[in-house]
DNA sequence: GCATGATGGTAGGACGTCCAAATATTTGAT
DNA sequence: ATCAAATATTTGGACGTCCTACCATCATGC
């Protein structure tokens, strides 16, 4: 992360020249769009989870918070926070687990499926999604470190492939 | 994936409708671009790793095979190969351990250096390289289904976010 | 020279993700 | 009414990532 360690030149510009000069020059943008995808999420990631560390909570569980604060009972089945947040059913499990043991929510029963595991946001858990989130937006998602323009054009890019991908 | 777990709403659009709604209108842009760049490197790596599973590896093996393999000597030290692929120097210790377990790489020992370990491609890992390249140039780069110009813009706003978070 | 600090690599552990498989319950079709 | 298929969740395992800590070796300054 520091200056120090930079590198001198962009790694991904510099694997999209190999591509072209392998004859792959077709296929080049596009490695350069996935790669990109990687190491953007990587950087954005640590970005978030630095702030969130703070409250002893992952991005991933503090997703499952959030669903659950906009939730009008404060309540959801396991499966609708799966559904939602585009992950599989085992990531929920595991993110509900160690959101319980941290006494930020709690599982209830279904009142009439009793298939279903219903996950309750208890106070001190919605006390923490209200704080996490100030921090959050003010020090990261209100100053992505970009212009608001290209942030726009992005959110635009993604939700195309997105919708591409048969999320929604 | 399949079009039947379809969600009825985008749900990073939802969310940011709630960012709005809670009175974090000057966040909810930043929200949506982090939380889009999460979800949009998930369906690009599915993909991804779609097709290298058919030759045993992950994406991350395959980048260091393809630094490797876009080596004059098609061999790197392994502190080379982190600091290209921007990642902690134990995932390229994980990385070569399975590589060499799969006789891809073998280590060999520095010249000059005693401190450092050289990762020298082998036939195999060669080959695996240029074949998994062709698949997935044809069946994922080429076609990464967003239109061109969006490709352009994608890597463009990227790579921004890439050099200001000191990556070079 | 020689000590101090920097650099290169690995071990062990935490975490999130996925997959395959197993169990429980509900739905639907005959 | 019954039985097969679909749905909801969990368990166990694989993998990549990071972090902390540790050891070996190199480089620098005095």
């Amino acid at each position: 992360m520091p200056a120090s360690d930079r590198l001198p030149m962009d790694p991904i510009a510099e694997a999209r020249r190999q591509w072209a000069a392998h004859g792959w020059a077709d296929a080049a943008d596009g490695m350069a769009a996935v790669t990109s995808l990687m190491r953007a999420q990587q950087i954005a990631l640590a970005r978030v989870e630095a702030i969130l560390r703070r409250h002893g909570v992952t991005f991933a569980r503090y997703e499952v918070l959030m669903l659950l604060y906009f939730s009008r009972a404060g309540t959801l089945p396991m499966a609708t926070i799966g559904a939602r947040l585009q992950v599989h059913p085992t990531s929920v499990t595991n993110a509900v687990d160690r959101l319980e043991a941290a006494g930020l929510v709690r599982r209830a029963s279904h009142p009439t499926d009793r298939r279903a595991t219903l996950v309750e946001l208890l106070d001190a858990g919605r006390e923490l999604a209200v704080k996490a989130t100030q921090e959050l937006n003010a020090e990261v998602f209100s100053a992505p470190g970009i212009p608001p323009e290209a942030v726009t054009a992005l959110v635009a890019i993604l939700t195309d492939l997105r919708r591409d991908a048969g999320d929604f």
